[in-house]
DNA sequence: TTATGCTTTATTGGATCCAATATACAATAT
DNA sequence: ATATTGTATATTGGATCCAATAAAGCATAA
């Protein structure tokens, strides 16, 4: 027979019931372009021309726009169509005083566990984040430094929620690091909460992460309110 | 003309383009069915009987099902067909811990803010959870009553991720609400959480709500793992 | 008996078609 | 000119049809 019988595998298989449809295929394409703010936000999102873009019908695109409605990504008017949410400011420091709660938690949480694999790697993507020229790219960097300081806490609901809430406000952090100096307080903040744990007390890093946290979102909510007099001014 | 022009209106008009489509209503009757638990864990949902029971066709069936997956209800495997998830201990403590967390937070946000209509509105909730006898009530009227003692925190961010955990819960607190006695520790405990409420202690409210989940978490785990023995014990 | 391959059936994923609704635009009346 | 009505077009929601896959049953050979 083919097959080798000492336990090492003959050949990679993946598990192929786990595939993407083409739906989801779809979905994270949309997400990805939501969250990059390449769509913007109160554009609407014609079916038909999503489906063009991919060659294929409109059902797989419509149980897309299904997921990333129950996500509150897009929301739907029946029959009119779908357009990426906004957020009012309010809406924007609740998700950032939500953020500041459940990642302070689970930094904590992390600490004790850290494996010295997961500070590497968050060491590596803490200093490609320093030396990354490409605005388009500070946004992954900086979301994947936090993971790595996250992932052994072991609690994988609690990062699937942050993620989504994540995605809520990527579009206006990623539009604040280009447009703003913000970057530099972000990468001494990234060094102090690295340290902290590095040193294993998880007491600062938790609150090193709040502050971070709540100061990104509040000098966010700046950014927008003073973006928002400038363009009235303008017109 | 038939209108009249004196701001009364003539007709009790509501929003058209806010109804609810095909989609929407199966969205809602599958997901009540799931979290009171007359669909079981691990059951297969199949598109044609779903689609048969509200006489239309498969497709507002799947995009239903599309959305109970983005919120975690159910699992799909492609081909095969869409389950409702299973929780492991160790995802039901994680969700109990997770709530405990928000839920404090929040209740101690909406203390100051409270309005005496709704102290009210969760003392109502409150007597009825006590004096209802069927068991298939207590769900809802025990989630009522915190919801009312949580609304005026004014997040309705927080308010949607505490309902989604929530309702991935929900059928194992109702099983065990129905199986054991645990309802009167609830009863006593509500009664403090109101309490303090009263009082405007926001400190305490968010110690004992926290207190309060945790404690059904560890009860509701050790009644499932123990429930896990005897059954396999019996076969 | 047991493993292997073939055939049939059930079920999902997707495409195409149709109906319901919304929107834009022209025609008409005041 | 302006408001109103009617008409054409675009778009969504849903139904029906078809293809791809999985699962079950059957036959056959070792």
């Amino acid at each position: 027979m083919n097959q080798s019988r000492n336990g090492t595998a003959p050949l990679k298989a993946t598990d192929l019931s786990r595939t993407a449809s083409t739906s989801d295929i779809i979905f994270d394409a949309l997400r990805d372009a939501i969250i990059r703010g390449e769509i913007g936000e109160g554009e609407t999102i014609r079916q038909e021309s999503i489906a063009r873009m991919f060659n294929v019908s409109r059902i797989p695109v419509r149980e897309a726009l299904k997921r990333l409605e129950a996500q509150g990504l897009v929301t739907s008017v029946r029959f009119k169509g779908v357009v990426v949410s906004a957020l009012s400011p309010a809406e924007i420091r609740e998700i950032f005083a939500f953020r500041a709660l459940l990642e302070s938690d689970v930094i904590a949480g992390a600490v004790p566990a850290m494996r010295p694999q997961s500070l590497q790697e968050a060491r590596q993507y803490m200093e490609a984040f320093d030396r990354e020229e490409d605005p388009a790219k500070w946004g992954e960097l900086n979301w994947h430094f936090h993971m790595a300081l996250y992932r052994d806490a072991g609690r994988p609901y609690f990062l699937e929620v942050i993620r989504t809430a994540n995605d809520r406000v990527e579009r206006y952090v990623r539009a604040q690091l280009e447009l703003t100096g913000s970057r530099g307080r972000a990468r001494t903040e990234h060094e102090a909460i690295f340290n902290a744990c590095a040193k294993g007390d998880s007491e600062q890093a938790a609150a090193l992460t709040r502050a971070h946290i709540l100061d990104a979102g509040e000098s966010l909510i700046e950014f927008l309110t003073s973006n928002d007099n400038a363009r009235k001014r303008d017109k």
